[in-house]
DNA sequence: CTCCTTTGATTGACACGTCAATCATCCGCC
DNA sequence: GGCGGATGATTGACGTGTCAATCAAAGGAG
């Protein structure tokens, strides 16, 4: 009786198995990109997304929480790492002529350089060790688990 | 030229998107177990990793480098959080009789009850978020994938 | 036995993330 | 106009992670 009780609910070991696999893999991935990003860009992860975000915004500046939405950060997050990117001179916050609550951050020229020196290495390495990596069944099927798993995230 | 020389270098755009999903998915799903062992045994992931190597081992007891290497972490990492879950009354350090410079690291019997009362539930989130969420073929390829990658790493 | 290098572990500084609290402004409603 | 709740953003406290520096004990070479 535990036995089939306990099948209906726990992973089996093989599966436990997969599922190590699959997210130790996926963190070594990103801390790998990262590491990279960080080596030869002098930029993180959070770096880039934020730059990313106001490269592609009209005339590179976005309202705080805009941002925030873009890149789905909470407000709280984004307000610590700006004020870091702040210090090194990749963005600048001004204050928003249209409501006075509001803040809107801009890019400043070394953001935009150090984004545009960071674009081809970054999506270099995710081609070599993603891309590269699957076959394009493989990379099909981490499409679709991706989207099964989201699914079920809600 | 400009077209071919960089389709081999930098990822297309449905390439991109499959990249992003995958490891915003991965990410996700992290988090999501992380909170949930959070919010129903008050553990973090990390607390549980090392619950989970010293429940195994011989006496629930671990020289910290041993302890360190079971769970993949840097010597340091494991230094810093080792004082807090010492501060929890999770874990106690033991000086070692064998080597005047090291550190046993025993599971205390608070710290053996928090991890019992905290592997059911996280297995069985485990089975419902990753396992039930997938086809049994799905699971295979996300071994598969998992494997592939991992290749590339090193 | 005495150097001197290696090893086990901790520490400090700093980046990153979350949560709760704060604070000013905005805006609907009377 | 003015009150009161929603909204935009920041802050502080704290857990987490990395890196470099430190420090004591161990262990081999002379």
């Amino acid at each position: 009786m535990t036995r089939t009780t306990r099948r209906r609910v726990l992973p089996t070991t093989e599966e436990l198995r997969v599922w190590r696999g699959f997210i130790e893999t996926a963190e070594a991935l990103r801390a790998e990109l990262g590491a990279r990003l960080q080596a030869e860009c002098a930029l993180s992860p959070g770096d880039y997304a934020v730059l990313l975000a106001l490269s592609e915004a009209e005339e590179r500046r976005l309202r705080s929480s805009q941002l925030a939405d873009d890149i789905g950060w909470e407000r709280s997050r984004l307000s610590h790492h700006l004020g870091r990117m702040e210090k090194r001179g990749l963005i600048r916050r001004e204050e928003c002529r249209t409501d006075n609550r509001g803040a809107e951050v801009v890019l400043t020229t070394e953001g935009s350089a150090a984004f545009r020196g960071a674009t081809v290495p970054h999506l270099t390495a995710v081609r070599e060790l993603f891309v590269d990596a699957l076959t394009p069944e493989q990379l099909t099927a981490a499409g679709e688990i991706a989207t099964a798993l989201r699914a079920k995230l809600g």
